[in-house]
DNA sequence: AAAAAAAATGTAAACGGTTACATTTATCAA
DNA sequence: TTGATAAATGTAACCGTTTACATTTTTTTT
């Protein structure tokens, strides 16, 4: 079973009768050779079916033209798109992509870090996991001057470039808008509030409230960790409250969907009894019944932004030490889960 | 904003005084170097931020410990549970990926067969895109002797190695499923009849059909493109059928639940009006209302069984060339969706 | 037709590892 | 102490590109 032995500038080189060197510039299509040997080698290349060996080319460059992603989860909507965002464009600048997922863990977070460092990507587009309590492990890729990128689960810390949406102001508008349909009571089921994601958008929520003139009542936040468990779980906790609450704004559509699905099987309507948005518009929500109030979070626009960004710092266009933050348009999308009246 | 140089295993040499071949050797653990020398250089390796180049090794080695994986589209929760379960697998060998996408068309999947050829990635493993038309793009990883592993959407012809479901078996268990329902006139959407999985889930459903004695009515039979404006269309089509269909074998999780909403728009009871079965066990089934009958179609599984096999068959142990086809366990769950009685 | 300028091609040294083979050093038996 | 053997280390070629610099060929100018 001997693979074949593979074709080279060298044997291309023989077979004309000329020099590698002539072979190389022809092949990467360099404007000094001329026009009838390029063709030449370009025939017999194709003839032969040479490749390039893009180790001996990086070898000589000192370039991966890899970019290396970390994701906290594949199995979700929003990292989807945000990937197909990243590979639209890095694929046309011609980068390939390392894609990690870090399960939400720490420990997974670092394991990754470092093999994309030993494995030298050029570039690397992160968002943390719900665990992750520094960032430590991206100071090497600082010291190689390797630039990094952050996106959505973001930390301010130090002169990072990150791509997120006004959280804040999202939390307001979800808040707000459950405020005028009437509801007074309003549930906050969230993560880790040590994600700026979470803790922003609980500010905006409190900020509704406020200036709604609605005290914020601390028994109405719920914490979990996104898996269905949790979901049905802080359904629970909902249920038990007594006075019931009238809504619910609740930080990923998953765990939204999960919850309606619990308060329906406990007899709660939805939304008379309780109203209740979600986050990112995945494509669950107009699926579930009622269709699903959500804040539309283009992922799609997440990742060609993050990767445009990051590919034009690599090829000197631009440049990110002076962009601090990226802001995307995002904007409340309301349906009948929300609808009071 | 020069990078810093980077350390090679010259630089460890020389501060020790020593040769690059020991150097080398200590670093890959090889046991003919002394256990003092191997601690000053790890040590030392570690102390100066020594990071391989792969590029260098795999220039030499001759082979690239690079898998990639074509599928025809990442947003569909069975192509990321398969992507989770190869990642697995080729993680713990020490193996890279490269992921490409065809978004279902011919040219993309072409183009994406190429490149990673151009890679030279070591093995590949694919599902094929919906307007596949031949397997021509995948001669040349043959002639090179790169192992190719199709799963999912494959193709029998030639000597390829398949890791499948018995779509047959689970087209019959649900359609037999539905007519023990007492359904007589079950509609079967699917998808492009020339791709395995669905011209095999369509005989069994014929079968199952024969079996007991429901005469096959080719006006039951709606192929979709699986998006959902097309989803859409087929429900509206069933909708006008005359007399109205009482069940439905959907082979795809997404579409049913579009079908669904669809008919629950136009006041349709389900199961009673009509009962439904889906394809894959998406999280979507026990979201939407009623919850969702399908075909469990572990995708994890498929992933790990594909990749596992090619990485045997790259390390030595175990061979494809007599690997025909892998059947994985799959098996119906009922739900709501589909129980009249 | 010769000189000067421009275009095309060639030479050879990197890039950073791996490894067959050669050499040195350590260990042990007689 | 010496020679034989085993263990450890070293030398140098190779993997397939790229590119600065040198050389040759072609074109233009006078």
């Amino acid at each position: 079973m001997s693979k074949k032995k593979e074709v080279t500038i060298y044997d291309i080189a023989s077979a004309l009768n000329i020099s590698i060197a002539t072979v190389s510039r022809a092949l990467k299509n360099d404007p000094v050779v001329s026009k009838r040997t390029k063709k030449k080698i370009f025939d017999l290349a194709e003839k032969m079916g040479y490749r390039t060996n893009h180790f001996a080319r990086n070898l000589r460059n000192q370039k991966t033209n890899t970019i290396g992603v970390i994701v906290h989860e594949l199995n979700s909507n929003f990292i989807t798109s945000v990937l197909a965002g990243i590979e639209k464009v890095t694929a046309e600048a011609g980068y390939d992509l390392i894609i990690a997922h870090s399960s939400e863990s720490f420990s997974k977070e670092i394991a990754n870090a470092k093999n994309l460092f030993h494995k030298r990507v050029d570039g690397l587009i992160a968002s943390l996991s719900l665990e992750t309590k520094n960032l430590d492990h991206f100071k090497s890729f600082e010291e190689k001057n390797v630039p990094v990128i952050f996106f959505d689960r973001v930390e301010q810390e130090g002169n990072n470039t990150v791509v997120v949406i006004d959280n804040d102001k999202c939390g307001y508008q979800a808040t707000q808008h459950l405020i005028q349909q009437g509801c007074k009571r309003i549930v906050h089921i969230t993560s880790n509030l040590k994600r700026n994601v979470y803790s922003k958008r609980f500010k905006g929520y409190k900020e509704a409230l406020a200036d709604n003139g609605i005290p914020y009542d601390e028994k109405l936040l719920i914490i979990n960790d996104l898996s269905e468990r949790a979901a049905i779980e802080s359904t629970m906790k909902m249920l038990k409250m007594n006075p019931l609450p009238d809504a619910a704004f609740i930080t990923n559509d998953f765990v939204a969907a999960i919850c309606m699905r619990t308060l329906k099987e406990n007899n709660i309507k939805i939304p008379e009894d309780i109203a209740i948005v979600g986050f990112n518009n995945d494509a669950i929500c107009t699926l579930v019944e009622p269709a699903l109030s959500t804040i539309n979070y283009p992922g799609i626009d997440v990742g060609e932004v993050a990767a445009s960004n990051l590919i034009n710092h690599l090829k000197g266009i631009g440049n990110l030490q002076n962009t601090n933050t990226i802001i995307i348009r995002s904007n409340l999308i309301i349906r009948k889960s929300s609808l009071k009246k």
